[in-house]
RNA sequence: GUGAAUGUAGCUCAGUUGGUUAGAGCACCGGAUUGUGGUUCCGGGGGUCGUGGGUUCAAGUCCCAUCUUUCACCCCA
């Protein structure tokens, strides 16, 4: 036990059986990305840290895994720096390269980079693992998998409904009852605006985020504590206490205010629902939640987040608009919108609940026995012409016992053993087991195709 | 980053107020059954009890440190 390997904190080993399941949902994601026209890319794992930092907001940059500079890095360091012990600092000097975090980030710096190449609206998917160096726990891994849309390049709304419209798809063919939960930053700017606080309005929608989960009294405590003013608790106060945080209300207060933004996010969000009036989603739940806020720096317009109505865990899925991100790399007025389906905590919220499919185990349709070298040739050009007819289908490699071949058959969940010695190659035939029922049957090679493929 | 719990065989766990050679089930390997798995019966391998130190005649058990895993907060997929 002692001397066993290990693998990091937060990172796991995916063996067969997970992995069939894994693939089981990025094949759907990637689908239903396909469905609506998006293309793939990837991106390198490794970026440059000028690229990551900033884009995250403080607690994102702390979370970045960071990559140590090759050769003699410390050469660098002066000695007074190493003396002050001040991390940051001499983490500038040592390492310039970390873990993508997310991949909307790298994303923005890809079309940014390629701009000339790219027809736009430009829609893209990407499906590679990210990575966080936060404490894992519940639902919280360092390395994973996330699975991106984005169309960048067009300002329609049309393209959020769009996103609605995928989120939709994706999690009824993954049978999960699911909310849709959608807000706009733009409101939330609108209520920091109206109160004078425009520079604040990180820390309201953080504190605003959690109304549900600690209640109006310790968001206001929270709110006070990162300087918000008065008037802007009283009013939260007030509209929830009387349950009257309604779109009308926000709308009157950003009349009053004069506030254009909270004006322009209340138009967008408005728009998003008069068009799901008119379209059918087949499963999702949609709500509009004022206290929506997501942490993340980038967005600027609508905001999504997908819950599991069955499980408690984190989203699932996130994204939105952001209108600037390619701005910080020097490409303006490109906005871009998209949202990113969690793979890892999907798989955790259909474990749970047993929704994996049954069919999506099998892998070998059926295994040839070995009797020794005369068999082994003759079934060797058996197995080939099997194989042509895109049948899975394996030879065991060694003359070992029968049982244990048949046991390895059992444990494979292979369905159909063929077993062919001196009397079969007799008398040109195969004994074809089968492994559920236990009969046997003696077939020819065109009736042993015809029995594996139905 | 803050606060808690946890660690015994590949897995899930027992192990009494500290006291012989640390157990069980499942899994694995072999045999009953040399051309037949999933059932049954018999046998076998596998542990310096997370690691390092300490207390004691004696530590899986008590103390300290450290690591791991898990949970909550923060934040997030």
């Amino acid at each position: 036990m002692a001397q066993k390997p290990t693998i990091p904190k937060g990172t796991r080993d995916f063996s067969p059986l997970v992995m069939n399941r894994r693939n089981y949902i990025f094949n759907t994601i990637e689908k239903v990305f396909k469905l609506y026209g998006f293309l793939q890319i990837e991106t390198p794992a490794i970026e440059n840290l000028s690229v990551l930092m900033g884009k995250y907001g403080d607690e994102g940059d702390k979370l970045l895994f960071k990559i140590l500079n090759s050769g003699d890095f410390l050469s660098k360091v002066d000695d007074k720096l190493l003396s002050k012990k001040n991390s940051t600092e001499i983490t500038n000097k040592i390492s310039e390269k970390g873990l993508r975090y997310d991949l909307t980030v790298p994303f923005a710096r890809y079309v940014v980079q390629h701009q000339n190449e790219i027809t736009f609206p430009f829609k893209r998917y990407q499906i590679q693992p990210v990575w966080r160096a936060d404490r894992p726990q519940k639902g919280r891994y360092r390395e994973f998998y996330q699975c991106d849309v984005d169309i960048i390049g067009s300002n329609s709304l049309l393209n959020e409904i769009e996103i609605i419209k995928i989120t939709d798809k994706i999690f009824s063919l993954l049978d999960l009852n699911i909310t849709i939960k959608i807000n706009n930053r733009k409101i939330l700017q609108g209520i920091a605006e109206s109160f004078n606080q425009p520079d604040k309005i990180i820390n309201i929608a953080v504190a605003i985020d959690k109304l549900d989960k600690i209640g109006i009294n310790k968001v206001a405590n929270e709110l006070k504590q990162n300087n918000i003013n008065d008037d802007l608790i009283k009013f939260f106060k007030n509209s929830i206490a009387n349950n009257n945080l309604s779109l009308e209300n926000l709308k009157k207060l950003f009349s009053d205010k004069k506030s254009e933004i909270g004006l322009k996010g209340i138009n967008e969000l408005n728009f998003i629902k008069e068009y799901l009036s008119y379209i059918k989603l087949k499963k999702a739940k949609i709500e509009f939640d004022f206290s929506l806020a997501r942490g993340l720096n980038y967005y600027t317009g609508a905001i999504f987040e997908v819950k599991s109505n069955d499980i408690e865990i984190g989203s699932i899925t996130g994204g939105g608009r952001y209108d600037n991100l390619s701005e910080v790399f020097g490409l303006k007025n490109v906005s871009g919108v998209g949202i990113s389906f969690g793979a890892d905590r999907i798989y955790d919220v259909m474990e749970k609940l047993n929704k994996f499919p049954k069919n999506i185990e099998t892998t070998t349709k059926i295994l040839f026995v070995n009797f020794g070298e005369t068999e082994e040739k003759y079934c060797l050009k058996l197995i080939d012409q099997i194989r042509d007819n895109n049948i899975n289908a394996e030879l065991y490699p060694s003359a070992a016992k029968l049982k244990k071949q048949i046991s390895y058959a059992n444990n494979k969940n292979i369905p159909y053993v063929a077993l062919i010695g001196e009397n079969e190659i007799a008398q040109n035939t195969i004994t074809l087991k089968n492994m559920k029922s236990g009969e046997q049957l003696k077939v020819d090679i065109n009736k042993l195709i015809n029995i594996c493929k139905s």
